[in-house]
DNA sequence: TCCAGTTTTCTAGCACCGCTAGGATTGCTA
DNA sequence: TAGCAATCCTAGCGGTGCTAGAAAACTGGA
């Protein structure tokens, strides 16, 4: 029966290649360029041979790359930890300028990944929590919910006006400067 | 010569119709339905007559769109110029849901409208003036223009990451209030 | 009024997209 | 080795943005 599972294996393995190669893909030329044809013919099979992996078809696919991004994601959160609201602020700005299409994505394309609900899978959960672990100490009497989910908005809008060249490039570091120094300081 | 202005004017009116048809078409099934087959329909002409009016297609119509959001987000930013940081961000707030389309328009699509640039369009210009002109007053000794990029960032990102039902939607003013409270405070 | 000439508009088609039905091929089992 | 089951591919559907070249409409002069 060891067949059986090198080819059940062998599925596996060929299901992460169709996420790699779609998240290279993503990353150098855009999602616009990732095309069922050209994911195919980048691991070597037919089309509908991704349809068996992912029913869902592309948005399956960039969903599946999205997930992968919130492990990645939730784990430099984590490592950032010690550096309080400045060091996890740097690490979410600099994961997403590392990897802006699977950011993309995970915040701005992709919208049927459940967020905030009872489904929401727990490498999600666990890249939020990275966020409000560094929130809660400074939150004061503030709601922690309350203000991650602003501090996280902030975050985030800095992030996609920025790349949309809306914001001057000059100011990069003293705009995540000013959100840590109104969000990481203890409020009254 | 009156009939060469009445051509003039058809066309700009027929111009004017294009645009107006991708807004409502956008607003009411998204801007994936904004298809020119569909848009030459609703006007009631052919596809290529669409090319001869707005020569870059389908982004083209749509940068036409973007624009005249940022008009109307300029005069409505300007009329809640006497509620301060808070009634100028309630207005943009109200403004991006009333819109939703065009306001993915205006910021998220649409990369190749130029920002912050010196062919940046009036309007544009404008519609970032009308938060300057709220921010700057409470600035104190921080620089007005970061100070904005910020706030604009943080009232981006809610839209945006709301939008997504990433957010809990039972905190939403909360949310809005507390951004308010962040930046609209005169900072030591 | 009729006829060039110009402008405008439409028909038809290109290459591509996501996706899928049904047949061919392969590998496993007995 | 024969039959079966799982796997995979070919071919095609309806749709997309966009465009070349034919057809139609309008223009101004005789």
């Amino acid at each position: 029966m060891t067949q059986r599972q090198r080819r059940v294996r062998d599925r596996t393995e060929r299901g992460q290649r169709i996420v790699s190669a779609a998240r290279e893909l993503a990353e150098a030329e855009g999602w616009d360029a990732v095309t069922t044809r050209r994911l195919a013919a980048l691991i070597e099979y037919s089309q509908p041979v991704l349809y068996s992996h992912f029913p869902g078809g592309k948005d399956a696919i960039m969903a599946a790359a999205a997930l992968e991004g919130f492990a990645e994601l939730a784990s430099a959160l984590a490592a950032a930890r010690d550096g309080g609201v400045a060091g996890v602020a740097r690490a979410y700005v600099e994961f997403a300028d590392a990897k802006p299409a699977l950011y993309d994505a995970m915040f701005t394309l992709a919208s049927e990944l459940p967020f905030a609900q009872d489904d929401t899978p727990a490498v999600m959960q666990e890249a939020y929590g990275g966020l409000v672990a560094v929130i809660e100490p400074v939150a004061g009497t503030q709601d922690a919910g309350v203000l991650t989910e602003v501090f996280w908005s902030a975050l985030h809008g800095l992030i996609t006006l920025d790349r949309g060249h809306r914001l001057s490039p000059a100011h990069r570091a003293e705009r995540l400067a000013l959100v840590v120094a109104r969000f990481g300081a203890r409020a009254e």
